[in-house]
RNA sequence: GCGCGCUUAGCUCAGUGGUAGAGCGACUCGUUUACACCGAGUAGGUCGGGGGUUCAAUCCCCUCAGUGCGCACCA
């Protein structure tokens, strides 16, 4: 043995594993009849390795690793996402290198190329996960535009619709004018921007030497005003409600109305009222059954509702122009520097237009309770569905459980004011809604996963297929069962789900873990999961977002390159804290790296002088010395807190134990007095060899869910008469 | 505006109601056959400021400051 540890070694060790089919349960000949699942959150298939899948994986891999040795019968279902818009956005990027749009190539063919990609791309992230070590099922991978998850996707849609929680509406939504397509507000950035906050003087319809002054950032949209609103309180407007104003440049007349939402601190105390390009004045125009003007298109730019010198203008333009008019009617009282946040595509960086749009809707009301109710406190909140329609048999996980618990706020927060889910989008890349439209009345559809023979609406027609997708998250909200075969009674579906713990990124709470807690009880009854581990974001050093595009990202694969995975492994676990952020500092891997050698190192001394006999560790050896003792009291004392710090999911805190155990307590004591015990006598010899490798085998067992690959290299090396694969040893209890 | 975090050794961070710990870094000594990616040791902090509860607070409460994040607003 060389004084370092081997490099190059883990591709070895990994296909071991694999051929020895220990990452799947139906393999695992010797686990006992428990299960314990993990559901992978699946990366983007356009996804690249970044430190938080690297953090995310270890994670999982600890857990799942421990549990394995434990007995129980593991699976960890490794997966992608399609990831609608992220992927076509990366497509059509493709494509405008070529001088081509996705309507240049129409829609066919667009979906052909995006597959494409997928089957170019779509393995990578995978195969890097492989190079951290992760133990998932190979076998199983699952990847949301598979035919039967397609299914599945479909399956759900028709429930809603069944239920009668499916809508089609044409209202005011967020609108990306480059992807074309419909966004939720989850999907959107803000982006802090100078701009001008402009007074513009309404005079009244009837006394026209009198105005009603309103401030607006976005003057182009008062050609699609409706009215003007103020607070019923304000005083100062009083006599003027219910007048009406004659709108300038659009020369319509408009009532003045009163509501609450006016903010009378804010600018004039009045607003202009544009139903059709605010989400907060189409409110405003439900309550007060107001007309609904839609003069921006689909383009982003004026449209033919708009005065025909503005048809066809950009927004930006129009405003100017609009601007330039008002000024020479005198209407302008003044303009302000303002700082306002524009929301943008989160995918492509346009600005958002708000649009009125024919969508697909998901009452939220019954969803979101339920959704709730799942972390509910039982004193508060009864858990009513514990007993309904629940097999006795069946998982029913009664509470899921965030760590740390701070996050369930976050979560509870959003579901207590969240929207009806807008669930269609505009794009190509996705599953495409089962809709059907009847062509003699167009307005009549029906849903058919399968290319209907015949119009079920009139029954002679060639019904056409909606152009629309679904939302990404509506098929990831299905996950957690959809993975086994969900809606059939599939064995695995049996088996395994529900699953036991899901690791992921704060920020797609809302966005997906709620989601897939309120699928899940609508769709099976059951919480998907019981333990929501959100880890901590990695930031730079200096507490910067990592990104690729500022340069300021870590790769994790060249850290594996130049540490080791298990290096890497150590270092980021080193780290796993309840802390919200990790500023990630390399020195952290660079201990690991130390920390692999001084193991490597230990086992050295240990195996050095031992010639080919072989030891039996199935008995606890009995300890003669003092020395003897303490190390096993120690170690002990070290198996107890590190199975109370793992059932926390406390890993940071576990792995320093051991860590500190192994360097400290046996290398720098125990190892350091058995120099001299092994040469007093042979008796004493054989005993203190027992207990250098007793010690020795379990801190390996210990280690072996944060650094596997090295643990099982040692393992592989030691003179044990009972041997099988580190993997599958016995977990210290 | 509301909410959630964080502020502990030079750096990155643990931690506990009883006057503080790790890794890295610095310094001193050491090349004794597991390991110099090592060993033995040293220095270094009134645990952000102020106030309160307590016999006792870094840990609990209030408040201020700095910093990061989320939500709402974004006319």
């Amino acid at each position: 043995m060389d004084t370092r540890p081997p490099i190059n070694f883990e591709e070895k060790i990994y296909q071991l594993w694999q051929k020895g089919g220990f990452f799947n349960p139906d393999k695992l000949k010797n686990a006992k009849k428990k299960v314990f699942s993990i559901a992978i959150p699946p990366p983007n298939v356009t996804g690249f390795l970044h430190m938080g899948h690297a953090l995310n994986a270890t994670i999982q891999d600890i857990i799942i690793r421990r549990k394995r040795m434990q007995g129980f019968k593991t699976l960890w279902v490794p997966g992608i996402d399609h990831a609608s818009i992220a992927t076509q956005n990366v497509v059509e990027k493709k494509l405008r290198k070529e001088n081509l749009t996705r309507f240049d190539l129409g829609r066919e063919k667009f979906i052909e190329k995006a597959w494409e990609w997928k089957r170019e791309y779509g393995d990578i992230i995978l195969n890097q996960l492989k190079k951290i070590g992760v133990s998932c099922d190979w076998s199983r991978v699952k990847f949301t535009m598979d035919d039967d998850y397609i299914k599945a996707v479909y399956f759900a849609f028709s429930h809603y619709f069944n239920k009668g929680w499916i809508y089609r509406d044409k209202r005011a939504i967020n609108w990306c004018s480059r992807c074309k397509t419909s966004l939720s507000d989850l999907e959107l950035e803000y982006e802090e921007e100078k701009s001008k906050l402009i007074f513009i003087k309404y005079p009244l319809a009837d006394e026209k030497e009198k105005y009603i002054e309103v401030a607006t950032t976005r003057p182009e949209t008062m050609l699609g005003d409706t009215a003007v609103a103020v607070n019923p309180k304000d005083k100062r407007y009083k006599d003027l409600i219910g007048k009406n104003v004659f709108l300038p440049l659009a020369k319509r007349e408009i009532p003045i109305i009163t509501d609450r939402s006016v903010d009378l601190n804010f600018g004039t105390g009045a607003i202009k009222v544009t139903p059709a390009h605010s989400l907060v004045d189409y409110q405003i125009s439900l309550t007060h059954k107001l007309k609904i003007i839609q003069v921006i298109d689909e383009n982003g730019r004026m449209s033919e509702n708009a005065p025909k010198e503005f048809q066809g203008l950009k927004t930006e333009e129009a405003r100017e122009k609009v601007l330039e008019n008002l000024q020479k009617l005198g209407l302008i009282s003044k303009i302000e520097e303002y700082a306002n946040k524009i929301p943008k595509c989160e995918r492509c960086h346009t600005k958002i237009e708000i649009i009125p749009s024919e969508q697909w809707f998901l009452k939220m009301d019954e969803l979101a309770k339920m959704a709730m109710e799942a972390v509910a406190d039982d004193k508060i909140h009864p858990v009513k569905s514990r007993k309904a329609g629940i097999s006795p048999k069946a998982k029913l996980f009664n509470r899921v459980n965030f760590h740390p618990k701070r996050w369930e706020k976050i979560y509870l927060d959003w579901l207590k004011n969240v929207h009806d889910w807008c669930i269609s989008r505009q794009l190509w890349w996705g599953q495409r809604m089962p809709v059907w439209f009847c062509e003699n009345e167009k307005k009549k559809f029906f849903i058919s996963a399968e290319k209907p023979k015949k119009c079920a609406i009139c029954g002679k027609c060639k019904p056409k297929q909606s152009t629309d997708v679904f939302d990404t998250w509506f098929s990831a909200a299905l996950w957690p069962f959809a993975i086994f075969g969900w809606p059939k009674e599939t064995k695995d579906l049996k088996k395994f789900f529900p699953t036991n713990v899901l690791t992921t990124a704060r920020d797609i709470i809302n966005l997906w873990v709620s989601r897939m807690v309120f699928s899940s009880r609508e769709m099976t009854g059951k919480n998907p999961f019981a333990d929501v581990i959100i880890y901590a974001t990695v930031l730079t050093k200096d507490g910067k977002r990592m990104s690729k595009s500022l340069g300021t990202g870590i790769d994790p694969l060249e850290l594996i390159e130049k540490y080791g995975a298990d290096a890497m492994r150590l270092g980021l676990a080193w780290q796993i804290t309840d802390s919200q952020d990790i500023r990630f500092d390399e020195s952290n891997i660079i201990a690991g790296r130390k920390f692999c050698t001084k193991v490597w190192n230990a086992t050295r001394f240990i195996l050095q002088g031992f010639g080919n006999k072989k030891i039996s560790l199935k008995a606890k050896p009995k300890p003669i010395t003092s020395n003897d003792k303490k190390i096993m009291k120690k170690l002990g004392e070290l198996i107890k807190s590190t199975n109370i710090d793992m059932e926390k999911f406390a890993f940071g805190r576990a792995i320093e134990r051991i860590y500190h155990f192994f360097w400290h307590e046996f290398c720098d004591i125990y190892i350091e007095k058995s120099k001299k015990q092994i040469q007093e006598g042979k008796n004493k010899k054989e005993n203190t060899e027992k207990i250098l490798f007793y010690v020795l085998l379990n801190s390996l067992k210990l280690l072996h869910p944060f650094i596997p690959f090295i643990t099982e290299e040692i393992y592989q090396l030691l003179p044990l008469k009972e041997k099988k694969s580190l993997i599958v040893e016995s977990w210290p209890e």
